[in-house]
DNA sequence: ATAGATGCAAAGAGTTTGCATAGGT
DNA sequence: ACCTATGCAAACTCTTTGCATCTAT
């Protein structure tokens, strides 16, 4: 019955910073946000525990080319992401094109999909002709 | 008008290997492919022009979750990928859901998108029980 | 009390860079 | 001849691992 993995308060850490963010998460902000919460926390134990947090699903990997990977809690439900080429933020897309099984070969069989939208968002369009200031993965 | 790009041994053998590839190679195998061709090609190089031919938008990174990127030419068209999560192949997929503009947010402009398919590929279909032994990336 | 988790530091793996030389133009 | 690209090796960055200690159960 035992789950195997223990509550340490490193853990719990990581997941909520996880929890409160709006976006996927690279290993150095996770880092920073659970070494707010518990001091000292390490990054090898960031990895550790990511590693188990993808093992179980309870997490997911978002790769992005050219960029190292982020994290996000899974269970937000099927969504897509949006990458704006010009501030760099992501964005979660909860539209979804949908059936996609009978695009592969023939067969194949599709279990799950990923999409990632690529364009300028609403607050970079606002801003056609200056530098983007809220540009570059912000603290939020 | 000059390119400022040189016309190298080693850079025409490293977009000859991307050129007969059927699918997006890793940097280890763009290496060895073009390695055979020109003796003593180093991976800087392999680095250096694969960052100049991505920069003049003359071949695309492919990144997958939990995995080092591949590269492919550009002007294939445009085109998906179907990633066999038994044995781990990259397969083209020129099916595409079409029309995915309207899938962000208000405000937002798609520009363009990647699909990434996930399941089975017909070989590993095939062999239900055994274990994949064409697994892992094959020569071709 | 036991066994898994952590922190630190060292080891690996992948990628980038400096510099002397080869080679394209 | 000039000046960029290459090859080699060192430097860097990111991730993983070993080990002693800590801590949840």
């Amino acid at each position: 019955m035992s789950t195997a993995e223990r509550n340490t308060r490193q853990r719990d850490a990581i997941k909520a910073a996880l929890e409160s963010a709006q976006r996927p998460l690279s290993t150095q902000e996770i880092l920073e946000a659970a070494n707010a919460q518990v001091q000292g926390l390490g990054i090898a134990t960031i990895y550790r525990n990511l590693k188990s947090f993808l093992q179980s699903g309870e997490i997911a990997q978002v790769s992005m080319p050219g960029d190292s990977p982020r994290y996000e809690l899974s269970g937000h439900g099927h969504h897509h992401h949006f990458h704006c080429t010009r501030c760099d933020r992501l964005f979660d897309v909860h539209q979804c094109p949908g059936d996609l099984k009978n695009l592969a070969p023939q067969g194949f069989t599709v279990e799950r999909h990923e999409l990632t939208l690529y364009g300028v968002c609403a607050d970079c369009k606002n801003h056609p002709t200056q530098a983007p200031d809220h540009a570059r993965q912000p603290a939020a």
